[in-house]
DNA sequence: TTACTATGATACAAAAAAAGTGTCAAGTAT
DNA sequence: ATACTTGACACTTTTTTTGTATCATAGTAA
């Protein structure tokens, strides 16, 4: 339970390499794949997720690549996150409203709504700004 | 991200039907499953894990069934869910200690260890006795 | 225009995990 | 003995995750 996968682990990776660059650089996906150690491929595609949410901006032909679409403070880790898994959702029951007609499940309910709740706030309080900071 | 599996919503609502019976009452796993509408096969396996950590008593031959292994104020939802799905890991840089080498992913630790303990710290905090309450 | 480069979209394939079934052994009651 | 019920474990099916391949689209440069 829990686990963030594969991708959104190769997505932080990527887009932390991403605010790492000086403001305004433009870099190649290969070259984010080279560095962090993900598959070209795969990467491309989470890079083109974060695209179509503008959490990067793209650029094609030569030349072109991805930079942040917008100051890594403006960026949170669940707008990352979010972007590659979807929504933070600990249990189906709240997805669809209305789904959940067992009385037993529905004392558990409110206790997902809470870890819901505590998780998206834990992810919202930090930023790739955070994140790209080094280590001391 | 987050979601409980099939498994461990089944795993809920069953110890959670165990919970609600007369103290002493021994059920069979058929009654659970038809009363829960979980397969009565998968739930038998999710009913041994339990029986295995002692969050049930089980009994076999004619008048055999479970029960609960303590009184449902000294069973957490926490030790439920984890009894089938395995420990609360966010990330699974969690899992092995060391084995987060990458200087992004390191600055991403410290989130998701806070986010292990507050989900754990949740989920300790609801008991079967919460949880076997009727809704009102 | 033509060639080259890089992302965008989409379909496909392989691998891993989850979900579920079946079989037989072991213990218990009558 | 026989019927009943859990225990252990191997097996199958389905779904999800992970990754690849192909071609389209757009931009750059000669």
């Amino acid at each position: 339970m829990m686990e963030l996968t594969r991708k959104g682990e190769y997505a932080i990776r990527g887009i932390v390499y991403l605010a790492k660059q000086p403001a305004g650089k433009v870099v190649l996906v290969s070259e984010v794949a080279e560095a962090t150690g993900v598959s070209q491929t795969f990467l491309a595609k989470i890079f083109q997720n974060f695209a179509k949410l503008g959490l990067v901006n793209s650029f094609r032909g030569t030349g072109g690549g991805f930079l942040l679409g917008r100051l890594p403070s403006r960026i949170t880790l669940r707008q990352v996150v979010e972007a590659v898994e979807g929504p933070i959702i600990p249990n189906r029951c709240l997805t669809e409203e209305g789904a959940c007609t067992r009385e037993s499940l529905c004392m558990v309910h409110p206790v997902w709504r809470k870890i819901q709740s505590e998780v998206a706030s834990i992810l919202d309080a930090v930023t790739l700004e955070d994140l790209a900071k080094e280590k001391k």
